[in-house]
DNA sequence: ATCCGGCCGGTTTCAGACGT
DNA sequence: ACGTCTGAAACCGGCCGGAT
């Protein structure tokens, strides 16, 4: 297979698949090929020769000049390629993945951090909704467990984004800019309808989730919403507890566990990228081919 | 207990430098 | 003048220490 065409197919994989901007498909693909061409100048290419001392010895000596930061996005677009054809050709690199290249560790180790029933519901009862923080901070809990948001996204929810005769809710500002308009559950509405009957403070603002002491009424930050779940996981006990995220994957995992498609899950936790709900979810990759056989497909 | 702000690492995008 | 490509910026989520 020449490089070109390896090239090619990367190419096609991130504008159908990962549907990354025309600059970033580009920059990707010139990275790849500059380090596909400098570890097989011969052209006797193929992906599964690629190696671990392949990346090592182009990061320590064809880079070595490089500043920090360069290295830096020249590893990204490496890593890219390798997620590629891990997701593409089912191909493990894991030796490659698990290389310092400064990546989160629970991307590292190739699985998603979440939680389990029994810890799921020993946080949601962690909540004392007896007072009125309890209450909005249980539903704070609710919409990133139920409709797997971002603590940044909870943080942003506006009275103006539910329609609640619809029982849908628009999220909008993401990370990745676009909007996308969930359905919302009986019980997460509930929660969110008794947080603004019995809780939620006089106040002109229309962002949902306000403070309750210092600066009352006023918007709830992202770094509030995550304090809100950590000092709950705190009570709750659960070691281990990295962050919101894990309620994130929590949804993705519930989703998955009910078998819900790979694609609408994506589209729920606003992810252009198939690739991310695919690393979101990766233990249940394992789990499910023996359980359920609800995965899309199982690769050679 | 709650909140703020600064710092960090990772990812994607884009402005402008560069070569033709 | 125009297209290509690099490297910096912007954005995001996470962590932590200190203030209230």
């Amino acid at each position: 297979m020449s490089i070109e065409a390896e090239i090619e197919r990367f190419r096609k994989y991130l504008t159908e698949v990962a549907k990354l901007s025309d600059n970033t498909i580009v920059s990707q693909c010139n990275a790849v090929k500059i380090f596909l061409y400098c570890c097989f100048p011969e052209k006797d290419f193929s992906p599964e020769k690629i190696t671990v001392d392949h990346v090592r010895v182009y990061l320590t000596n064809t880079l070595r000049h490089v500043s920090n930061v360069t290295r830096k996005t020249i590893i990204v677009r490496i890593r890219s390629y390798v997620r590629f054809l891990e997701f593409n050709d089912g191909v493990k690199f894991d030796k490659i993945l698990k290389l310092p290249m400064t990546s989160p560790v629970w991307k590292q180790a190739g699985i998603s951090k979440y939680l389990t029933d029994s810890e799921t519901n020993a946080l949601l009862a962690a909540y004392d909704q007896s007072n009125p923080t309890g209450i909005r901070d249980y539903a704070i809990a609710r919409c990133l467990k139920d409709l797997g948001l971002r603590c940044s996204e909870v943080a942003r929810l506006s009275l103006n984004d539910f329609e609640w005769l619809e029982g849908t809710v628009t999220i909008r500002q993401t990370k990745t800019h676009s909007e996308r308009s969930l359905p919302l559950h009986a019980v997460t509405g509930k929660t969110i309808e008794k947080y603004l009957l019995h809780s939620r403070p006089d106040t002109q603002e229309r962002i949902l989730f306000v403070r309750f002491k210092k600066e009352l009424g006023q918007p709830m930050g992202t770094s509030q919403v995550r304090n809100t779940v950590r000092r709950a996981a705190i009570r709750a006990g659960i070691e281990n507890f990295t962050g919101t995220h894990m309620l994130t994957h929590t949804a993705a995992k519930e989703m998955i566990n009910n078998g819900v498609d790979l694609k609408m899950i994506a589209d729920i936790l606003g992810h252009e990228s198939i690739e991310t709900t695919s690393i979101y979810t990766k233990i249940n990759f394992m789990e499910l081919q023996d359980v359920a056989g609800i995965w899309p497909e199982v690769r050679t």
